[in-house]
DNA sequence: ACGCGAGCGTAACGGTTGTTTCGCAACGCT
DNA sequence: AGCGTTGCGAAACAACCGTTACGCTCGCGT
């Protein structure tokens, strides 16, 4: 392996790339010399390390899912305890920065298309999955397991709520959290 | 005149296989020539009534706008009080049958260019604009006038936030009207 | 020290897009 | 009756897409 260069390093700058270029111009606009341009460089670079273009957007997904999971976990491990870790994660579920409000726009596409590309359908399935789970743990002394979905449904309808609001209504930073802890303070003084 | 085609009409019909091809393919698959066969014809028949696909995209926003907002006239006009239709509001607000899926997934490609199609974005804003002010009316009575757009706001992303979570894992009708009813149950009984 | 293969730019291919041009059929007006 | 305008299909255009082919330049293994 001449000129040293990681493979899995590598794909992971393009996948980083498609998904700036993703969030810019969405699937419509999403296409290799684009890719490679926003790497400093031309289609072969791409090319070179995925033969297709349906392979890099069978690999997106999942590697996104990797990296938001990871993210995650590492917010959670640094919870003090059970209440802080929620807060915590409804907090990084809502866009309050200028680069979260960016990613969510690339997440927004996955859901513009999740009807007709299945992997898109996947990695949203998928995260979503994982996001549950995270409350299960967290609330597991708090709420009856009979109403734990229910309730688990209600905080991810408060969350995805105040993402979508954002990204179509720029919600400042200070409405999203006045109206996330409001909700979530009545529903869980409820249970 | 010739060959009666009221342009008007036409550019209704237009607008509407627009919505339809908008709906299956996202905005990376709408194109004149589909739109065209949409209609039984070829693309003339769209470029013959706008000489440019911008033209027909600033047009989209506006003629749908104008079609959720009589939607939403009609419904409340038909309520008998009005706990009666915030009710039905809401209830229009979440995507509970196979048409209104569609109809969302629509909306949702709004959303997922609304950073880069300024008429996107307008006509997201102005269909906000006309719900928050149906809101502001119906609560008039319940919310005080210095917590009404707070309470707005949590109104706002709890139907949304719903209808996301419905389009992206398919949450059955019953699941949205559980949580719905739920959360404003919550809401509204803490003001 | 030298050859070989990895990394990547350039250029060309067929296909699809928005747009323009042209042509003709169909109707209202005088 | 015939003329002009409107509605729309057919076809051609450059621009762009994904993909492939080719060529250069490195740096490691021997």
């Amino acid at each position: 392996m001449p000129k040293f260069v990681e493979a899995g390093d590598r794909k992971r700058d393009i996948i980083e790339a498609a998904m700036v270029v993703l969030a810019e111009h969405g699937f419509e606009g999403l296409t290799l010399r684009k890719v490679g341009k926003a790497l400093g460089g031309s289609t072969s670079l791409v090319t070179h390390y995925y033969s297709t273009k349906d392979e890099l957007l069978d690999d997106l997904p999942g590697i996104l899912a990797v990296r938001w999971q990871s993210e995650i976990d590492e917010l959670l491990s640094a919870a003090d305890d059970p209440a802080d870790a929620l807060r915590r994660l409804l907090l990084w579920l809502i866009p309050n920065t200028d680069e979260k409000v960016r990613a969510e726009r690339g997440r927004i596409q996955f859901s513009a298309v999740s009807h007709r590309i299945p992997s898109a359908a996947r990695v949203l399935d998928r995260f979503d999955h994982y996001v549950r789970g995270c409350f299960r743990g967290l609330l597991s002394d708090e709420v009856p397991a009979d109403d734990m979905e229910n309730v688990i449904d209600m905080l991810r309808a408060v969350a995805t709520g105040i993402e979508l609001e954002t990204v179509e209504h720029k919600w400042s930073s200070e409405r999203q959290e006045a109206t996330l802890k409001r909700l979530v303070g009545l529903l869980l003084i409820s249970v």
